[in-house]
RNA sequence: GGAGGAGUAGCGAAGUGGCUAAACGCGCCUGACUGUAAAUCAGGUCCCUUAUGGGUUCGGUGGUUCAAAUCCACCCUCCUCCA
């Protein structure tokens, strides 16, 4: 195992906040592989970079020899976390938890070590508890401390729904840290109440409180707002490689350091001595590579090449079989829904944005022929073969 | 329970009878350039149509008018203040 303060220069890094620094040195010096609580609530299946900015220092926590413990709040789900919302959440039901669980993982061990993660379910312990034991860890806490929450406090003065269920469920996170005697939990800013509250009751039930580790909640590709799926600013860990690597290379050279920090473990003096546009691949390269391989990374990177810097074809094209064998290229457009509507094919090829085998097509009037295989391309990055039958 | 305010294109926001398919900003799309789907600059951004032509739009439904996003009635949704 690594020096203390190896350790410790690791774990700061793009931490936004350590609660508090000296437990949690204090927790290195044990000397012994700590327990890192890990939470998530299997609503979102989707995991995108914001949710790797946390599974990377978990990782980070892998290497430096500690145990990831990964809870699946499968019973939470039922209450659903109130953290930042404006309104109460509706319950989801067992089923589409259990299937969410399942898809999460696949995502998630795309970055973790499989062989230093514990998987639990909260239900395991949850369920069981008796209202008495409800009863003693609700008392644990006062309704006036709860209500210092940011959201709480807000709902409560807008004179918003706030169900005595939400309030429970920064309770049974917590709780989830004494059951598991928990040595650190990482989560996003946001968690951070849920968080301290860990510590709270692992004091209460008479363990020494978790040390928390806050992360920043990653920027979008928009590199303003924060990445969510509903933005559509996100980059999924399940998309295809060519979009992966595509909407990297597609961030502001400024975003790129902040994604070097947040989602690697470069040094960013290194990255700054590089050419922007060096880096950047580099960057692209090294989240392909971990959420497929590194072969499939190179091929990306090929690929992305061929298209964007040569100008070229790329090597697969869907294949779109037209019905007629001849067609006026507005239709083509509308048909292979490479244009929504013909409005905006004649734009397009108003704008010279379109190509029919590497021929800009000048006349929206054009008439193509389909007896043989002709290959479309809209934009930059949108390709078809088309052939008529 | 009472008083008032707001709902306009993907979002924000002008417009208060005809010149409005509806300013402007963001977003998005296309092009040029390049170091990339960066940055910058230019153009485009309701639909159909060959069209300076037609159709459908401004929360919903009806109405007034030669003419309505703009006036009237009712309804729906959201917000603020008072109790």
């Amino acid at each position: 195992m690594k020096e203390v303060k190896e350790q410790l220069d690791i774990i700061n890094r793009g931490a936004v906040e350590i609660i508090t620094p000296e437990d949690l040195q204090a927790k290195l010096l044990l000397g012994r592989p700590l327990r890192v609580k890990w939470g998530a609530d299997p609503s979102a299946p989707d995991i995108h970079l914001g949710h790797a900015v946390v599974l990377n220092k978990l990782r980070q926590f892998q290497e430096l020899g500690h145990k990831v413990v990964f809870v699946i709040g499968d019973f939470t789900a039922l209450i659903g976390d109130p953290s930042g919302k404006s309104e109460t959440r509706k319950m989801l039901s067992r089923e589409v938890i259990e299937q969410n669980a399942k898809t999460y993982q696949e995502q998630v061990f795309k970055i973790l070590d499989r062989n230093m993660t514990e998987v639990v379910y909260n239900s395991e312990w949850l369920e069981k508890m008796g209202l008495a034991d409800v009863f003693q860890l609700s008392s644990q806490y006062t309704v006036a401390r709860m209500l210092e929450r940011k959201d709480f406090k807000e709902r409560f003065k807008s004179q918003s729904d706030i169900s005595v269920l939400e309030f429970l469920y920064p309770l049974l996170q917590g709780y989830d840290s004494v059951h598991l005697q928990a040595d650190i939990e990482v989560g996003g800013t946001d968690q951070k109440f849920n968080l301290l509250m860990g510590r709270t009751l692992q004091q209460r039930y008479g363990q020494k409180p978790q040390a928390v580790v806050t992360l920043p909640l990653l920027e979008g590709t928009d590199g303003a707002q924060k990445m969510s799926k509903s933005l559509g600013n996100y980059i999924g860990v399940t998309e295809p490689l060519n979009e992966i690597y595509g909407k990297i290379m597609s961030i502001s050279d400024k975003l790129m350091l902040r994604y070097f920090e947040l989602l690697t473990n470069y040094s960013l003096n290194e990255i700054k001595k590089m050419h922007p546009k060096e880096a950047k691949m580099q960057l692209a390269r090294h989240l392909v590579a971990q959420f497929y391989d590194e072969a499939k990374a190179a091929e990306a990177e090929k690929g992305f090449d061929a298209v964007f810097k040569n100008k070229g074809l790329p090597e697969k094209i869907m294949l779109f079989p037209v019905k007629a064998p001849r067609m006026g290229i507005v239709d083509l457009l509308v048909e292979t829904k490479l244009a929504a509507s013909k409005m905006e094919a004649k734009r397009l090829i108003g704008q010279n944005g379109v190509r029919i085998d590497d021929a800009i097509v000048s006349s929206d009037k054009e008439i193509i022929d389909l007896g043989i295989e002709k290959i479309v391309k809209v934009g930059k990055r949108k390709f078809l073969r088309v052939i008529g039958r």
